[in-house]
Order: structure tokens, then C-alpha cells, then sequence
DNA sequence: CTTGACCTTGTAGTTACTACAAGGTGCATA
DNA sequence: TATGCACCTTGTAGTAACTACAAGGTCAAG
């Protein structure tokens, strides 16, 4: 697969996979006779999970962790689990202020279907969640 | 209450604050006669919602929608319903997708108790969550 | 009446892209 | 065969959202 189909498939531009491969986020594929970058399926996965990740917030360095969790499948346990451990509690505190926000958005709706358009606390949603 | 109080408060850097002055995106305080800039409780919540939505992966421009949402509470019902649906699609999408990846960590974590490795299936869990 | 912690403005640097220029590749079609 | 056309290559420069730093003003405490 060449660099144009991988960043239609994975909505990563051309430009932001050569970035990424520039800064070791993803390997140098190897080249056709062409000098063209040749890419398998494993490049969409990765791709794919790096560009949701940073739709969800995760830093670059972040996402590095994460990967690295994924690559380097024999490392010690206690490792692991500590970085896992930080990374779920991360992930976590994101998810609770994301449903306070959805709590909020859902009841604005309902105001709004009833045709009363109250007062709107989605600052106040956010405010109450926990330390990022 | 003095720009750097409220930088110690909601963990926004005082450069940032004034950075967001600059942007339009909180609103230019009074000032004392040392020419200090003077706040009040509002923008210490404002600014709390601000880094969290951020920490979230909201952009500048979607904060600044979701600020509007909250300031223009005379609004037409039908512009505010179609803006918090939008929203609300945007949310349910970032928690599927922390979801799985929570799945995944605790997976993990699981396994590492029971001294068996495993393989890590991080990339997978966040590859079949919806697009952004 | 100076020291230190704060504030002011302005400018320059960082992260993570994003766009563009100048040119090479390869397939279809006249 | 040649000539578009869409694609690729490298490199450099621009953008968004901060972040750091410099040069100087303010003010309460010792």
C-alpha cells in the first residue's frame, strides 16, 4: 500500500505519517523500485490507534508509552503494571468528565425539546470533575 | 484576585491566561491601580472548564462553541439543539473509544497479577471505536 | 529603603502538525 | 511515442496552542 491509500484509510495525512516516521512514531517502511513508501496492515492499526488517542487528548509522549506498551510484548510485569496502572487512571478521569459533560448536553436537549431553554451549565458539568 | 492566584487555582499558566485575553476567549478583566489584572470566581471556573475540555481533546475552536453555548443563554432553541446534538455525538464517540481502551488496560493489569504476560491488545481496542 | 514575590508588556521558542514548492514515477489515452 | 494526470519524493515554511524568558514596574515586610 502506498502513503496516499494508509492516509485515505486511516484519515492520517501524507504528510503527518512521513512527521511521524521523521520522529520514530512509526517504522521507515520499506521502499518499491520507485522510491515509493510501501506500507502493509500493520501501519493502519497503528495509525489508527495513534489518531484516536490524540482525539482523545493524549500527548505524543503519551502515546509513545502506549505504543511501546504494545511493542515490547517481553518486559517485566512489574513495569507493566505500573504503567498501565497510570495510564487507567488517566483514561479514567477522562471518562468521568466526559459523562458529566454528556449529562449536560443530554439535558440541554431535553430542555430544548420541551421548548423551555433554561439556563445552559455545561461550565459547571466540567467544574466539578476530577484533576487532569 | 490577582492573575497568578487564579493560575495557582485552575492549574492554567499565568502566560495562558493572558494568552486566552489575547484570543477573545475569556474576557479582559478590570485592573487595579497597579495595573494588575483583577479577577472574580467566574473565570476561575471558566478557566477550570477550559483545561479540562482541552485535556480532553476538544479544540480551541469547539470550546470556544460549548463557551457560547454557556454565555448566549438567549439563544434560539433550535440553533442551541442542533449545537448540543452535535456536541453530545462528539462526547458518546471520545467515551466508546476510552471505554475500550479501559477495557484493555484493566485487562492487562489483570494479567500482570497473575505473573502471565500476555500480549497487549491496546491498539486493537482503540482501532474498532467509531471514527472522530 | 531595599529585598523578594509578584505583576506588566513583548518577543521568541516548542509541540504537533499542515501546506507548499520543485521535481520524479507510472499508468492511461491520443 | 508522448503527454497528461495522479501520485510520489524531499525540503522548507507556516499554523495552533501554548510556554519561556527578558526587561522593567509594584508593593508589603523587614
Amino acid at each position: 500500500m502506498r502513503i496516499g491509500q494508509l492516509a485515505r484509510i486511516t484519515g492520517v495525512k501524507s504528510e503527518t505519517i512521513r512527521f511521524y516516521e521523521r520522529e520514530g512514531i512509526v517504522a521507515a517502511p520499506p521502499r518499491t523500485r520507485a522510491n515509493y513508501r510501501d506500507y502493509g496492515p500493520a501501519e493502519e492499526a497503528r495509525l489508527n490507534f495513534i489518531r484516536r488517542a490524540r482525539d482523545l487528548g493524549f500527548s505524543m509522549a503519551r502515546i509513545r508509552e502506549l505504543l511501546d506498551l504494545s511493542d515490547d510484548a517481553d518486559r517485566s510485569c512489574a513495569g507493566i503494571d505500573a504503567l498501565a496502572r497510570s495510564h487507567l487512571g488517566e483514561v479514567e478521569r477522562k471518562i468521568a468528565s466526559l459523562e458529566a459533560l454528556r449529562t449536560e448536553l443530554g439535558r440541554m436537549i431535553a430542555a430544548c425539546e420541551q421548548d423551555t431553554v433554561g439556563d445552559c451549565r455545561i461550565i459547571d458539568a466540567l467544574a466539578g470533575t476530577a484533576e487532569p
